[in-house]
DNA sequence: TTGAAAGCGCTACCAT
DNA sequence: ATGGTAGCGCTTTCAA
């Protein structure tokens, strides 16, 4: 005996499979006396309806796909954590898929989320080329149309494709605004992946927030990164080795501020004393930092539901606006006035 | 029009579907030549297989899902990059849930997966109960059959279900046994979360490791935990208020000793001088910690990869044996030789 | 080697 | 309000 089937069911009651299939998407056009009967029965004989079957007539699976760099980062796994919960709740399924950070593994993932026939598909963080677009259109029930695709944190213009995403030149203004508040006059900044949408976005708010604070642009404070732990080590030496070194620095995310925080522990340096650094994400982990990390905060999960909600929103046929959100600066103990400008104590 | 079908390729070719499916799936019986042209054919129509109604006749998804407790646990991403990493080279989607380390929503985290008719599922670090079991009997292409399971860390006997673990007793008994080397009598645990299989067997490792080494057991440097970042800090505290505080400390994870060293130099407390300290899981962070964290490594990739290349087998019919692997202790700066024990430099 | 046809489990349309 | 029927796109017998 097999998986007990909607005609099972019709068979046990005496009554018709689409009677059967009415009572139990509680369709209006039956009595409500069958309709709770075969429920009921339903119910007691572990019927469980295949989406399979349901998809191949409906046309979709209830499924959205989520392809995201690498999960391994913590900010990609708290917007994951908003996606899931946001999924799980208006009953999707969530397909994962990731690239490794690798733009050929990028396709190949988003392939298998399509191979699969999601409904949708939200990217996090990805260097999302136009190669998406390609990928997608011709995809969905009518033709011409593709599924919508939500970007979070890269905007990107095209058919059916949305994007809910940071105020990230407002956040990196914000955070050298501050430091220059504090009296730091030589700001560096650790870039993130080169490509990035949030990347170049957060480099043109640091830059903006040197102009506005009337910072001289040095091209020298600003180092390459890629948003990993090891880039914090790298970049604190390549800065340190400056003939006239930054007092504070801005880094792409937490991550490198973290590497950068235990390079410059091992160098004996101290800070925020002999170097402010400000990270960028708020990760859990920030607050746990040696000292505690000052930060701009992103509110991860939220960007995660919005993403998924936009996408079933659009599934709807409902009309859905990109996003943008703006972040916050997170003062902890990480950053303090340059040396120069304390008072004695 | 719609997406191309098999149909449409036939109708192009002259042919019946029937052949259509035969050249696409590489049936020997069908003329090579005939093959190679309608290949080529559906290549040229942009031709995408309906995994849906393949799945409705085969009785498979090539879905597998994976439920976690949390992702924004390092532990569990790296697990889940080996078990994507796996599921994509072998063409299967992966579905994802998450319980939010709340029991009850593990059953619903679960059921989503198995509404969705994944083939297979591995579980992650749960304290999964013997409801699994009973959620997935009768799931499964044959009646009394259920779909394989596999749990990661965290054995549990049943029909069709299979493990893939660490000899935690192992590890835990390693890092008292080097601190022991190191001279520390007094050793304390910081547990993990209250029923789950690697906590209790970290706790067993410790206490043989303590007996094994003729160290006094005392419950009172036994304190709780739940494996998260701010246990690190209530640990501590804890410990400290002893009346014969700790020389060293093992904790259940990476992430409980991290909150631990950050509370550690908030009270000027100096590590590892003062206090030694030992994690869990390696997490790449670990080395990033000031200082950079003593720890018991986890092969975490391969405990995912390994779960879902189980779970294929097992689909496949394939003979399928449990998993133990054994972690290996990473020594970094975290530990020290007991201060009585140092000698003049 | 190929084609015709049945059927996977369900929904939805058209009758009644 | 209910039943009959067609059909979603594919695989897979069974015949030819």
């Amino acid at each position: 005996m097999r998986q007990v089937s909607i005609t099972d069911i019709a068979q046990a009651a005496g009554v018709s499979p689409s009677t059967v299939s009415r009572a139990l998407q509680d369709h209006p056009r039956i009595s409500l006396e069958r309709r709770k009967a075969i429920q009921a029965l339903a119910r007691e004989m572990g019927y469980r309806p295949s989406q399979v079957a349901r998809s191949l007539v409906t046309g979709h699976t209830r499924t959205l796909g989520v392809a995201v760099t690498d999960v391994t980062d913590p900010f990609v796994a708290e917007v994951m954590k908003g996606a899931e919960a946001a999924s799980r709740k208006a009953d999707y399924g969530l397909l994962f898929a990731m690239s490794n950070r690798d733009p050929s593994q990028e396709v190949a993932a988003a392939q298998i989320l399509l191979d699969h026939q999601v409904d949708g598909m939200v990217v996090i963080s990805s260097r999302a080329n136009a190669r998406y677009n390609e990928m997608l259109s011709g995809r969905g029930p009518k033709h011409g149309s593709q599924i919508p695709l939500v970007l979070v944190n890269n905007a990107q213009p095209g058919p059916n494709v949305f994007s809910v995403r940071m105020d990230n030149r407002d956040g990196a203004c914000q955070a050298v605004t501050y430091l220059r508040e504090l009296g730091h006059r030589r700001i560096a900044f650790v870039a993130g992946p080169e490509g990035g949408c949030s990347s170049r976005e957060r480099l043109e708010g640091y830059r903006q927030g040197m102009a506005e604070n009337g910072l001289r642009p040095d091209l020298k404070l600003i180092v390459t990164g890629g948003g990993l732990l090891e880039d914090g080590p790298r970049a604190l030496r390549t800065l340190l080795d400056l003939a006239d070194p930054p007092t504070a620095v801005l880094c792409y995310n937490d991550l490198a501020a973290i590497g950068l925080l235990a390079a410059a522990a091992a160098a004996g340096l101290h800070i925020p004393d002999d170097l402010s650094v400000i990270g960028y994400d708020n990760i859990p982990l920030s607050r746990f930092t040696i000292p505690p990390l000052t930060t701009v905060d992103q509110p991860k999960e939220t960007l995660g539901r919005l993403a998924v909600m936009m996408c079933i929103c659009a599934l709807n046929g409902e009309p859905v606006k990109d996003a943008v959100l703006t972040g916050e600066l997170i003062v902890r103990g990480s950053t303090n006035l340059h040396s120069k400008e304390k008072g004695p104590t």
